[in-house]
DNA sequence: CACGCATATAACCTGTCTGGCATACTCAGG
DNA sequence: CCTGAGTATGCCAGACAGGTTATATGCGTG
């Protein structure tokens, strides 16, 4: 099974949980949200339970999935020192001063 | 240029910023940590350093390499809303009883 | 200025991932 | 049962990422 960073890393995935932040869906709906195939949607699914971010529940021969945010809380400790790093980054641009270039305006996510 | 997730899915990218946690290093030092040859260890650096997540400073013929956390914190914000879900979640346990299996407890990061 | 050290890049190979299409499965209704 | 709606799975092709080895580049020193 693939870790929950490697799961995050593909777009259409991320897209997929950001919907489902609004509430559980159908898959159809999420065909419609995502502008992909069916069948990759479904595989996208399967991928996202497996790691264990979202679950589903049946309704007649519907799949209504919803999001589970359990995995994302292990992602927010990993990231809990470099949080530390930034908080005191903020103290050391004082010595800085204002010599740094500017941030890569294009960074994503 | 690849995302900040796409960057962070990788494994050994991971044992970098890892390693790079505990102050800034030359690349000698992260080849002796992570195990890897001296290329890949640079190719992960140049991908690193791409995605903003390093910055390098050069000591004679050594490049010493260090965190840059900013986009960490974007992640962090990405996470913000699903920090929300478990957080309420907690309250909705509540009404499931105790009926729910065992999380999953092979999940990893 | 020739050499050695530290690091970066090039070229190549291989495995893996993703998307698409076709098809199988499952459920409720008639 | 037979059918259709909704969803999952198998299979394939193309693209891409990561590792390795060989080689290039930059810097200080004798």
């Amino acid at each position: 099974m693939a870790s929950t960073l490697e799961v995050l890393a593909e777009p259409s995935r991320r897209r997929i949980l950001d919907l489902l932040l609004s509430g559980e869906r159908p898959v159809g709906d999420l065909v419609e949200g995502s502008a992909m195939s069916q069948p990759s949607v479904s595989k996208h699914l399967r991928v996202l339970r497996e790691a264990g971010l979202v679950e589903v529940r049946q309704d007649a021969q519907r799949r209504i999935y919803r999001v589970r945010p359990e995995p994302l809380r292990d992602l927010d400790e990993w990231l809990a020192p470099y949080r530390r790093l930034w908080a005191s980054r903020l103290g050391a641009l004082e010595q800085h001063l204002e010599a740094m270039p500017d941030d890569d305006p294009d960074l994503r996510r």
